[in-house]
DNA sequence: ACTAAAATTGACCAACTAGTATGTTTTTGT
DNA sequence: ACAAAAACATACTAGTTGGTCAATTTTAGT
């Protein structure tokens, strides 16, 4: 039933468990402060609950982490973290179709398998991001490099001139969504619970969607 | 400071405010409810604050509402009344290209100037929707007409063959998502904090670039 | 083996939580 | 004017919250 994102998500770099004990437990806090922070919000969270379900009584907790706001920061960072190792803006040397298809799928797919992630950061933003807002600048530049590339492709003339902002933005809204509102998206769909409703499909269809708004041909 | 949606909204078919005494209180309570919980969820929002903020005791609010879940699901129930106010599916004469821009405009302007009502929404859904699945068969309702008239669009040829679902929530997501992530948007595209961020222009580029999608012309 | 530091425990506190119980005031129909 | 019902206030309970503290156990360096 744990998550491990951190494990899972393949967010240590040499793809081995942290052997330092320490850190061992305080990744395990995190992860399950990530859900439990997506599910109640930082009010509705409690540190009590978040240290049991890591298995570690809650002044454990507190000799790791101060007090709880900092432990509700330092969750966003983390998952901020796994977030940009994912989202690396590479291979663009396939050109636009090639890209997006890919990257419109890593982030689909991200958000679909774990929505809480969409869910905590989707949260905080709409707070205003008042504990995010001094870690954005990471975000920026990567946002920036694709501002560049996007325009790049338009003088090449790969695709409609664009505002290469909106385009970046509605690919995130879009695909934030579908992760977000999986369970609505199944009810309006008459996809019945249970069933797995199909992500390959939808991905490639709102692929194809953008796509063609930008006036990329395939 | 007061949000008074219901009065902003124009909820009340009549336009004037409610004569009953008890029925005017109720509302701004419910009104004061939507923010509450949007911004702390169910969990986090402690029912003193709304009452307080309502400027009635506590007691008084327990006299009107039983527990504090079934004032979340008036709540929920109380915003899902505006949301189907608004977006009834209408004026489809003039063709799918009037029709959307008219759509995407109201469903931008509605989210954006009523973040709250975004959040709260989208936050349960996220939850899977355990308040609001059992008032879902309206929304159905309205999707399933939209449906029946992007397909006959499609046998008109005014519009590519596009799957009707995903073309709604598309348009959805995109929607909730400029609306409930103003913040990030503003901070991403460098419009700082004061000055008012293009609403027009996002909204513009936005439509024209699902009706693009869709292989209308215009 | 010894010691200093790191890690862990459980008891504790003040503030807050949802919700109730018992009244008192106000409104209403007649 | 009067009784019944609706509306509101005050005070309270039992449980939970974030957070601290001192004491204890475990670990690591020498």
């Amino acid at each position: 039933m744990s998550l491990n994102l951190s494990f899972d998500l393949e967010i240590s770099k040499n793809m081995t468990r942290p052997t330092k004990k320490s850190t061992r437990i305080k990744l395990r806090i995190l992860d399950n402060a990530v859900s439990e922070f997506a599910r109640n919000g930082l009010k509705g969270t409690s540190v009590n609950t978040i240290a049991h379900r890591s298995g570690v009584s809650k002044s454990q907790l507190y000799y790791y982490f101060s007090n709880k706001e900092s432990l509700y920061e330092k969750t966003l960072v983390h998952m901020i973290h796994i977030w940009q190792d994912l989202f690396k803006i590479e291979n663009t040397d396939d050109g636009p179709e090639n890209f997006l298809r890919a990257y419109i799928k890593r982030k689909m797919r991200l958000f679909f398998e774990h929505p809480e992630i969409a869910q905590l950061y989707s949260n905080e933003i709409a707070q205003g991001a008042p504990f995010l807002r001094k870690h954005w600048h990471l975000s920026k530049t990567q946002f920036d490099i694709g501002i560049k590339q996007i325009n790049e492709w338009v003088g090449q003339g790969l695709m409609d001139p664009i505002d290469p902002q909106l385009l970046q933005l509605t690919v995130l809204g879009v695909t934030e969504f579908y992760g977000l509102h999986a369970t609505q998206v199944r009810f309006l769909t008459g996809c019945d619970e249970n069933s797995q409703f199909d992500f390959e499909y939808y991905t490639h269809e709102v692929t194809n969607l953008i796509l063609k708004g930008c006036g990329i041909k395939f």
